[in-house]
DNA sequence: TTTT
DNA sequence: TTTT
């Protein structure tokens, strides 16, 4: 059935980069989408939204996007649910972003540190082209 | 910032409206998503998303949906958290429902009980046109 | 970037399905999106979209689909120019359709023709299962 | 019905901004929204997407954004024809920036021409805010 | 009849 | 050149 969830948002903190057991990456992260309204004391507040993205992606998200990045999302929503250690079941909600956008201009990208290094000979290659456009991932360039 | 989510569901009970202190009515629902694709066991499962309908929305929620009723939303993601009664802090993220469709036919609709009669007098009428449509309840019809 | 289009609308006239030379196969159709709200005489009006789907989408589209059928559409836009027969250049947008789903009863479906019946042995199958649903088809399911 | 639509692109030319008859404002951009994926030649081509903006929207359009631009949009489609010159009849479809987003960094918007600055005593006032985001303009915010 |  |  139809599940599609857009958001624009930025990264509340540096993603977390994971592989299962088989090896497959996932990185999981969260968006602070602000609201276009404000509250009844005439604040801006914000949505804080858990987002996951797998393979190439995965490791784009970890490799170019850190705390305060700006990034378009365009995915699902998916539900879980696990046993906490208390022995609670916990009900999860988050965002499966099947295609991803970086929003940030291309001099914030560059202009810092070392860990934006692509890794010789790893990875996916560099996803970023010679155009000053914010970036694209696609679900349809993995591999697999 | 953009936020945006579609979907089509349906209902796993009956939606629940309730009032505000002022008076505001609130309808909440929970919409079953079938996924498109299956698990490893070659299971169809399902995302289980909480939906939040405000106002003449609220209403037309709790008259016209039950247990077991399509119907596809337009609206937003929002996060919030409360304490617990035993003091731990929850975080919640749910679906606010900006624009409902009903997708059941019309048959459907009306072939049941005394509980989907209009009170006489009250509500906001009838949302039902002449047509064999779906219906739509947009916020844009709200009365204030 | 992010291109996304969420519809659901009844198919003014029965999908046409071609193929292209390399004989993939092509569904055109046009969807009526009715208006939520009401122009300055108080009538809901509709807007008129194309959409095409491409390989196994476009072959169940013309199988299922037909005038009038309540359709819901997951796609992107497209635009592409041509050379009309009178020199002219024409401008043309229209929805590439990547999931779909079928919005009406199952009764509807199967009560009536001919052309309904899956052809033994040829196509990709039949997308119905046992359940009363609507029926999704998505671009993942492709066997190519 | 359902009916949206989420773009992110650039303008192509200046916006034109317009005033209807009786006062209303309404700007017209073009956005261009490139591919994800390339084409048989391997290059990425992009949809030029017609969009118009209403009332506020159209105003802050026409003030703040220019060729080059990036935007978010989200909207509905809407279809509509007229009669041309010679007679012919021809059918549009554009979007319909119900919110839109300004993608510019800050730096971006304001490092350029006197055209940008807010016109004394006229117009919604100044969008922009203090921080470093992007900006946001709903339609909530119309003043009728 | 196109943006970066 | 439109669906219910």
């Amino acid at each position: 059935m139809i599940n599609r969830v857009i958001l624009i948002g930025r990264l509340t903190k540096d993603p977390d980069l994971r592989y299962t057991p088989n090896g497959i990456p996932v990185s999981t992260f969260n968006l602070a989408v602000n609201r276009t309204y404000t509250n009844q004391q005439g604040e801006r507040e914000a949505d804080f939204v858990n987002c996951v993205a797998w393979n190439r992606q995965a490791e784009t998200v970890a490799k170019y996007l850190k705390k305060g990045s700006l990034a378009g999302v365009d995915g699902r929503l998916q539900t879980r649910n696990y046993e906490a250690q208390d022995g609670r079941r916990v009900y999860v909600m988050e965002v499966i972003a099947e295609s991803l956008q970086f929003l940030e201009p291309k001099g914030a990208r560059t202009k810092n540190s070392e860990k934006d290094e692509p890794i010789p000979g790893g990875g996916y290659g560099d996803p970023f082209g010679d155009s000053d456009d914010p970036i694209d991932v696609s679900d349809n360039d993995l591999p697999f």
